[in-house]
DNA sequence: CTATACTCTACTAAGTCAATAGAGATTTGT
DNA sequence: ACAAATCTCTATTGACTTAGTAGAGTATAG
């Protein structure tokens, strides 16, 4: 059930991006360093998200990525659903991924009615947290005090 | 998020031997076409159930298998962490499977306290489906007319 | 015009997944 | 004792995914 690296990598990055929001871009290298990512592999992620509409990009001298919209409106389900792909145990069960499965009868299938209802605890989670809240947990955890560029994530 | 196919094939089993509990020893090659599973890859699969425990088998002729407990008495949860691996989305919020993730600071970490209260809600409800209530859910869809061995599941 | 930073495409080593294969061990019925 | 059915153990394989790495190219600030 878990996640790729990948993906906790894409959360990572946007959390720092979240923070950073009404701020100037930040590079790669300091979102790279900060969350101890490899740059390259951090690179291609960026571009995944940025095709996804979450992010955007400045390039040369001054460049780096911000987010694209306010952090209120990106939710982690979209993210991971861009990344992982669905979000349900099984793709019988996803509404945006489906796929039959191999058994007898869909419609009268026990696991399948258990893991919808995995499906929507888990949706309903990840459907309702935001970028934004992340940041609001992040203040919270580790109090006000501290200069916004050295959150530890 | 998705479980593998491995994992399915592995509840659905279970499922047939839940349904044929109170009787006599399913065979791999019943069980193998009535669920459309490859019988070689269920033998694997029921092999690695018996070293779980849930399972037990008998040889030979009239040999097969069936639970090695009541079907109240497993949970999908157990069976799944087994087959699969943590139930957490990662690593670093499972109990049984912890592992420390490359974030700065766990103990300040947003993504995890979310990813925490996912778990919970993934935990929460395969900790208490258990194969009997599968069995039960496996009535109510189909009605109780059928013949336990035709069950489609 | 140059240093800096993003971008695009390709590659790869390691691991996982979903089987498949063959030979062996056990049990029941005759 | 023997045959047939069935589980068991170990190995292998092809396709795919994952987590990177690499190189050459493009845009921009100063």
């Amino acid at each position: 059930m878990k996640i790729s690296v990948r993906g906790e990598y894409a959360l990572r990055a946007l959390l720092v991006l979240g923070l950073n929001y009404d701020r100037d871009v930040v590079r790669i290298q300091t979102i790279s360093e900060q969350q101890n990512i490899p740059k390259r592999f951090l690179e291609q992620i960026l571009t995944d998200l940025k095709s996804l509409g979450v992010v955007e990009s400045r390039r040369g001298v001054a460049g780096g990525y911000r987010l694209a919209r306010p952090p209120e409106f990106v939710t982690l389900a979209a993210v991971i659903r861009h990344i992982e792909g669905p979000l349900a145990p099984v793709s019988c069960v996803s509404e945006r991924f489906y796929e039959k499965c191999s058994c007898p009868d869909e419609s009268k299938c026990a696991i399948r009615s258990v893991m919808k209802e995995v499906r929507e605890a888990i949706v309903k989670i990840l459907e309702n947290v935001t970028v934004a809240q992340m940041c609001e947990r992040v203040k919270l955890l580790q109090g006000e005090h501290t200069n916004p560029l050295d959150y530890v994530i």
